[in-house]
DNA sequence: AATGAATGAGAATTCATTCAT
DNA sequence: AATGAATGAATTCTCATTCAT
């Protein structure tokens, strides 16, 4: 059936095009007309593919969340030493804090949401795989055994590309990859063998 | 005579009753309706306290930006350790934890209102001016004297609380206040003569 | 009944107030609100004095056709020719010209109001009388005994101050004055005898 | 394909069955819902075709002010003589009398709004041009030379129409016609020579 | 008498959704 | 499949009116 593979993947399509449009003006205050119009069809095409403004916003952030546990972890594979590769991903979230803030902005949206339609776990399910996700790869990326540590990298993270909200000039990646990249060396250095981490890739 | 009612301070009132209602459905998604409802009060008595539905939220968040200053720094006054001081912190950050993810929800849909509105200016320096009094307050509370030590604390906690999107159940705060104290104590520690932290309170 | 005289003369004084502003915004676009600002009042004051904005719109009506009636004819008696009298008439009406279309305005949305209000035939009856009073004024000032020879009269100054709406810059009162002067007295003068003017005052 | 409609013929065919509404109850005190149900459509129908009951009226007024220019004289070509025709022109005046009173009416509220609205200069352009189209008919049709003379002609007629506010039945439109032919051809007589009409057609 | 806070029905307007073409 | 015209319930906001003080 060629059709059907010809529709899902104009959804797919479509989905992707959504990311700034939600990110700019939220779900409640976004209209079909502006989707449809920024997507360059008719409110009866994006009909035609969703059913409702809710199943597409759903269907969106799944989507949106399952490429997020694709696309993190490409370019920090090369670097060898531990504090390297820290900054080098301090570095990486900087370049691509604009994204990381976006999603931050839909995914508190569809937390909105989900608080509205507990039924729908679906969305609530996607947005945790994104979190697991993130665990899993600092604990893979990193080789932190220690989950309350892969949480305490992940907090400083999404913790510095929240601090956009109060102004980011007061922000340096750099600083802060340095800063993490020692503590986290000096921390896991004075730990009880066993828990130390496997530096290489 | 009419009837007797301080205008501003009655304001205010309404104003500090909303948190809540926008911290649950957001700004977009909430009626004049609801919220007149959950005052207790008529649309129009809403109306006449306040010109529109977006000078309602503007006050609101700078109200509660105001307040949130005002707010935060009450109850580590006491131990004197640092790292009990940091693990208290955390504590207390953990038991309104609820409260600080309502005000990153809030503050997302300002960010929104204000994307929209960039001459509304007040809301946008209303929350920077939070950003900047939970920086002034962790260096007056830990006297840490780096800027960017204060952005890596405050980052670790705003992280550990937008943790909550992903499902916060893989998050314990008493583990990452180990965490957190044990690393600022070391890494204050190494630093060259002149930037210790006073302990004393 | 000292009180019941300070009451109703106080009637009077913010009824002579309300022109202008009835003029400006039509009765529908006007709010009780704007006529107590403009009055210095509450509205609380004014529904005291007026149990609605209906029966004030309509006494504000009948207030200023009755005064209408007595304004017209003060400055004419002195002149003894016709066409002296005639054309000292359009400098008149030129000079009040304002008053004259602003009346004109609140006419008509007199007019609106009872169409809709066809058993409240006070207002009606105010506006009759205010034509009636005009042709009496016409008949009496220029001594025409034809009453369409009186209407005509009327119908060139009404048209004229009606002219302002088309944008007044084409329309000279004066020259009007005079065309209709010399028409008038060429009019009567080929008629037979017995519809004479008086232009003895 | 969607359903066939020649989108702008439809707006003029909106706008066209307005006139009753607009003069009955005047643009304040109408409500969309009313000119909805009047017209057969849904509000949100309405507000397809424009965006705000302003741009509805003030569309109207221009469409209603180009259409007026258009239909007036026509049923005046075929009578030869002065007086005859100036006659015809009254009796043509009375059988359309509603018809104008209505557009005196709509203009008076357009007034209104465009002293609320100076920016919104279309509105009064297209009345100052039916205006100017009413003194170029009655040039051509009459063949009066001098300005003034025919703010005299229209004078009279505009105001024997307004007189409808007093209550009509003192006017005689026969009357009215005779009185004027009969002024305006013994003023014409007696001027110079060289501003003599043109009689035939 | 005077005030202005409070009310709620009703106005303009928006928008998800449907449907004829 | 695609379009956009049509719908009407729901939203923001207004305003005549009431009422406690």
């Amino acid at each position: 059936m060629p059709k059907v593979v010809d529709h899902d993947q104009y959804r797919q399509t479509l989905l992707g095009q959504c990311s700034e449009l939600f990110a700019e003006r939220g779900y409640a205050a976004l209209t079909m007309r502006q989707i449809a119009q920024h997507l360059g069809v008719s409110t009866g095409t994006l009909y035609h593919y969703f059913p409702s403004k809710e199943v597409l916003f759903e269907q969106f952030v799944e989507d949106m969340a399952a490429r997020d546990i694709l696309q993190v972890s490409l370019e920090l594979r090369l670097i060898t030493s531990l504090e390297e590769r820290v900054e080098a991903a301090f570095a990486f979230v900087e370049r691509h804090q604009d994204y990381f803030f976006q999603h931050f902005l839909i995914f508190m949206d569809a937390y909105h949401h989900v608080q509205r339609h507990p039924d729908d776990t679906q969305v609530l399910e996607a947005i945790r795989r994104v979190g697991m996700g993130a665990r899993q790869a600092v604990r893979d990326l990193f080789g932190i055994e220690d989950p309350q540590l892969c949480v305490w990298f992940i907090s400083v993270i999404d913790g510095l590309i929240l601090g956009r909200l109060y102004g980011s000039e007061h922000i340096s990646f750099a600083s802060q990859g340095r800063i993490c990249a020692q503590m986290l060396s000096s921390y896991l250095a004075q730990l009880p063998s066993g828990e130390k981490i496997e530096t290489t890739g």
